[in-house]
DNA sequence: ACTTAAATGCAACTTAGTTGCATAAAGCTA
DNA sequence: TAGCTTTATGCAACTAAGTTGCATTTAAGT
């Protein structure tokens, strides 16, 4: 995805750090925690997280919890599930077929904890 | 639900602190933090954690992680999942028809984050 | 260039949950 | 019952992800 594309028609100014945080969460195919890029940015934790926070707000990331008391966060893009292994906390992304029921509510995250396949075994 | 049925051929003393525990959990409708029983219970936090550890590898309780970074507990029961807004941090059980499409995993809980019904208002 | 607003780094702080250790309670064997 | 062993508890110190205050830097607008 394109970065230009992400930030457009937001009120967000394209500094090298918010730069380089989009470049890695936009090639990543899973959601990411400050633990997993730490060491492939130069920023501070601070700005990290107060970044991440502005890219919230603007519906450019959305975050999860995870079960291992961190935060994820991914590019905001069609709904889909999380799949969190209680055992070894490896994370997927899931296309479930769901049927919520939630009339009034509004969707933003779904995540299923339990073991995945290897675990499982 | 009876204390005694829930700690039955589990390998676990029932010790007076563990009975007031089990007792406010089969008595509430809904998941609760440490936060939400302290005053409730007079043994101390380390007490309260290590006796919830116990109640998990029991599968007595089952717990998540909330969006509000606290862990919630509730009684083992069959699977349902639960909705936790983003703004009011409230947590609803509900009842979805999911086709996970998860063959070879293990599923103990599913949790849908986004706006409640009040908030989304 | 000058003024104003936003972004950053650093250090100190917050807080849910954990751990070490000493004491207390319960269980087991004789 | 006494003596030994295991388990449970309380207290205090600790852990670690994330937050906040504040001074400094960078960028934007006129």
């Amino acid at each position: 995805m394109e970065i230009n594309e992400l930030i457009k028609d937001k009120n967000i100014k394209l500094t090298p750090a918010r730069e380089s945080l989009l470049k890695i969460f936009s090639k990543s195919g899973r959601p990411l925690c400050y633990e997993d890029i730490k060491n492939d940015i130069s920023m501070d934790k601070a700005t990290f997280y107060r970044n991440i926070a502005k890219f919230e707000e603007n519906d450019i990331l959305n975050s999860f919890e995870s079960n291992d008391k961190k935060r994820y966060f991914e590019i905001h893009q069609r709904a889909h599930a999380h799949f969190i292994c209680k055992v070894c906390n490896s994370i997927e992304c899931i296309k479930p077929n769901i049927d919520l029921n939630l009339e009034g509510y509004f969707i933003d995250n779904i995540t299923v904890t339990g073991k995945c396949k290897i675990c499982n075994t």
